[in-house]
DNA sequence: GATTGATTAGTCAAATTTGACCAACGTGCA
DNA sequence: TGCACGTTGGTCAAATTTGACTAATCAATC
């Protein structure tokens, strides 16, 4: 049971307290979670009441502005501050792989044909350069003082780890044109003579 | 609907088939994919079985050894095959961010101590360095002739993406011991002269 | 003063993921 | 022979995730 998603709503809600979903909800968007949590307004919103649940939160109470939907505000009990920093601790040192939607579509990147397959490769170090730029390019105009910093480091972590790929991307492509490995359209691994 | 162990699983059934469940299990571990997809148990029985219900893959039957639990073999379908090309290409062409068990901790580093944040980050970049040998250590005992090269890549990849978090990580222990930063134990930006 | 579009606040069915659990079989070894 | 331990093959309830959807309010714009 550690779950991210949990370790974050948890946290937002220890920082405003007391507050309800819609509040973590516009909060964890202007710390660009969307991009490395599960935060779809269902995640959230059961991360909430399944943390009441186990009575690491509460409810404050409840009030509607207009005809609007109930908001119910939420803040901690003293078992969630304890879990949170449980959580945060645990998060910190292990050191997890993470799933990566990129590693399934390596395994078959055989199945294309090798033209095809450069294609991909150099399309991507394209978008890494571009995403790295844009990493940058966000960094200078984060605004909010809250979260200002934080969110820095995370896009300074993620250009960085997206150049990393760019010369591994690189030199596959360079051995992809060498005739390494065979590809979908090619019966033999293939000689440098070949074809 | 695009989901990496839709793929993943599809693409193992289209080379293997007809298989059962378990052999798609014991392939994928061979592939270390448990470090970066959804590959328990449950995971693959329910994209089997989804993709059958989907028409991307058929029953070829089942059998039976000794008393144990029932086989189903499964085969692809023409429609799979369509829908696997579609799926690779998808995951190619997208660059998709992917959720990261860091981040969230790193939002929440302040609310550590100063020195526990930087023990933190130390044990991290520990771990990181151990990460990225390990890898090199495993590339080179791979033995599988069906997926060496695939997994060598992956491996690889994975490496460098931890060998670019070292410098990130390394300089933010700077910054921190430069008294950069607010902590729990701290109420004002620390000065370097302070405490 | 009406229409258009963004923001607020949250719900819910469907899909996916988790991982503990079950039961049979093989293998080595005392 | 007996028994501990790993492998085979899979199930299932519970938890989590998705994202389309509802429905009201507010701010501009025509």
């Amino acid at each position: 049971m550690s779950s991210p998603t949990r370790l974050l709503v948890l946290g937002v809600v220890r920082i405003f307290q007391p507050v309800h979903g819609y509040d973590v909800r516009r909060e964890l968007r202007s710390w660009r979670a969307e991009s490395w949590a599960n935060v779809a307004p269902g995640s959230i919103y059961n991360a909430l009441k399944s943390m009441a649940r186990d009575g690491l939160v509460e409810v404050v109470g409840t009030d509607q502005v207009g005809g609007r939907p109930e908001r119910t505000s939420y803040r901690l009990t003293a078992e969630g501050e304890r879990e949170f920093g449980r959580l945060v601790r645990e998060a910190f040192w292990a050191v997890a792989p993470s799933v990566d939607p990129l590693m399934p579509a390596l395994s078959f990147i055989w199945t294309l044909r090798r033209e095809e397959a450069i294609a991909a490769l150099e399309h991507r170090i394209q978008a890494l350069r571009g995403e790295a730029e844009r990493a940058r390019l966000e960094i200078a105009r984060l605004d909010d003082p809250h979260s200002r910093d934080q969110v820095a480091l995370m896009l300074d972590l993620a250009a960085r780890r997206a150049a990393a790929e760019l010369p591994w991307a690189e030199e596959l492509v360079a051995k992809l044109r060498a005739g390494e490995y065979t590809f979908a359209d090619e019966r033999a691994p293939a000689e440098p003579t070949a074809r």
